[in-house]
DNA sequence: TATAGCACCGTCAACGTACACGAAACGGAA
DNA sequence: TTCCGTTTCGTGTACGTTGACGGTGCTATA
């Protein structure tokens, strides 16, 4: 009744050597018989051993990668869940012996070089960002992939860089969809417009472009009436907004492709157009819960942010433990929220039976 | 010359006290005196105790386990992606020691009770598996659970066991999301109809019940007009769907929620009514690609076979290496697929061009 | 006073890998 | 023969955590 052994002690079972000497094979290392390294790898391949990385980063009693994670904590309901989504996987990819530091900043290109270079100098393996000013990360970026440290971007791009991948739901695409589903709410003939947060950043441009593309072509005869910047401000969003609705009361739809609706549902609601003119929002957080029930808020385009946040790590991780090439993009699907499915979303569900996100307690279960 | 130890060690020899207690401490268990407890969780924060998960892995791993996988093969472009993410994700699970026993049926409910049992009695530790006909398999999926094998159904559910977990879109939402979107798509006082495979089976009748329901609270006055059933087979739904579209000309919209559509889309195209009816099918798979693209499929509603498979996958290996508990039920949200994100989903995206999905090579690096 | 029961705590052996050290076996040279 | 060096391989320990098991005192009951 012999135990059963496994990994490296298996093969020297199997192979009637020692772990050490397999331990020499495994390495090429040398201080062995060619004829027995070929034996042992034979062997090894045989009963396809995987060596246990968790081990491997247990014995050299530091992780045997890490990887460096820099987004910003501004905008809570989208980076909140993308650090949880990136939470999620290290978790599991701890087992596998990795590490990650987290080097967060205030905003979004807020001190994001500083900080990328302090990640790189700390000697991580690899680095996933959201990369805020592409412009000055790009020469950044692309020193630290020349040193082997594979970058990663998510959510937001820095395209003109050499980093190995990027993780993000495609922002024309995402005003496309929403333009493809607003040109099949109202009737042919409508007039719409958007509510932008500012044209200047590149992100909210592209929305625009994809919308006002979409749009016509899946509206016959329906055309953009205006677009409004509210440049994120409460006050402002709402007084243009209303003061919109006021100018053109025909409006048969409001795209709203910035993360600040709120104003916007309220300037609906002050003009008593809450659900007439058809609303459509982008991203999801827990207080526009009560406008999706009464109807106010028709569909919003979501974009994922925790899945997003998943995926760069599992690129990441693949790449580093098994040498999976990373895809040069990976564009997920932006999905549609309506009030069906509102509930079966994280910012929602979350939102009543907060979680405890304490690491330390990671409480097993008791025995039953 | 003491040696500096670290980790729990560290805490242990801070606090006056053994390892044992030190894990105790941290974790919650009995058998400790509270005042100790404190002082070693102060002493934890003080040093900023964090665990060193490799350790933990390494020290649980009770060596390899076994998960039967038991799918069906038969609805190719659904199940196989389901089947694919399960792959995906048992490819990374390796690495800590998985293995994965494939043992498919012919079709959903087919030899499914026959293939369980041989599962169980081949003494795998958990059964991700379809249940089609659940009232058969409930006995055997409870008898498992008592023997300690974790069952988690994925897709099909067997709502009156003792499974662990449940991985789903659910059916009745399914079909809400689907009557809303009709709802503001087609104008007020609109009759559509619903193609459905057969009512016998629960999924189709749930649908069916959920667009029912959902469709008249979207559109105001909207009723629906008609249910028909195509028994899956090609010409029958062809042939009804035709006449119904003769009999009734003024149908607004065809909600079709079984994955046979496109007989539903040639009956559209031979009345010239594509693009005019607005249509909303279930499911995506390659052939739908051009009736996408031709305005005929307003939209569709995604199942997300792929994240299914990988989400059981997950579940189930949390719980066998880390204990995370089962969550009783993981309601996906379903997709909505439209012309815009078409391309962006994997049934589309493959058709083109096909991966390999070679897995055994995982070269383990050689030293630099 | 003995004994059982309980609350609290320490000890030890795993888990799989990496690496240092040392032990054989062998050949050649003194 | 003895001595030394090399090649080839075995042994032991450390890494940090977990869980089974055993041990110490103390209190309650006979």
């Amino acid at each position: 009744m012999k135990k059963q052994r496994r990994g490296i002690h298996l093969i020297a079972e199997l192979a009637n050597v020692s772990i050490g000497t397999v331990d020499r094979a495994l390495h090429g290392r040398d201080g062995i018989n060619e004829s027995t390294r070929a034996r042992i790898l034979q062997i090894a391949r045989q009963i396809s051993y995987t060596p246990n990385l968790a081990a491997r980063a247990l014995s050299v009693s530091k992780a045997s990668f890490r990887i460096g994670v820099c987004i910003p904590r501004e905008i809570h309901f989208f980076y909140d869940q993308l650090w949880s989504g990136v939470l999620d996987e290290a978790r599991r990819a701890a087992q596998l012996g990795a590490q990650f530091v987290n080097r967060p900043i205030r905003a979004l290109g807020e001190g994001d070089a500083k900080a990328f270079k302090e990640l790189v100098k700390s000697g991580v393996n690899g680095i996933i960002l959201t990369a805020g000013n592409p412009q000055g990360l790009t020469p950044l970026i692309d020193d630290a992939e020349e040193k082997g440290i594979r970058v990663v971007c998510v959510s937001t791009d820095a395209p003109e860089s050499r980093r190995s991948s990027i993780v993000c739901v495609e922002p024309w695409l995402n005003g496309r969809l929403a333009g493809e589903l607003m040109g099949k709410f109202v009737p042919p003939g409508s007039k719409v417009a958007v509510v932008a947060g500012m044209l200047s950043t590149e992100d909210h441009r592209k929305k625009t472009d994809g919308f006002s593309e979409a749009f016509p072509q899946h509206c016959p005869g329906g055309r953009i009436a205006s677009v409004i910047e509210g440049h994120e401000d409460e006050d402002e969003s709402f007084q243009k907004t209303f003061d919109l609705l006021g100018r053109d009361p025909t409006l048969a739809g409001l795209y709203v492709n910035t993360v600040n609706c709120l104003p916007v549902c309220r300037a609906l609601g002050a003009r008593g157009l809450a659900g007439k003119t058809k609303l459509i929002t982008t991203d999801l957080f827990a207080e526009m819960s009560p406008y999706f029930k009464k109807g106010t808020i028709t569909a919003s385009i979501y974009q994922q942010p925790h899945r997003q946040g998943q995926v760069a790590v599992r690129l990441m991780v693949d790449n580093l433990t098994s040498k999976v090439p990373f895809p040069p993009t990976v564009h997920l699907s932006p999905g549609v929220v309506m009030s069906s499915n509102l509930h079966l979303f994280r910012e929602i569900r979350l939102a009543s039976a907060k979680f405890d996100d304490s690491v330390l307690s990671v409480r097993t279960a008791s025995k039953a």
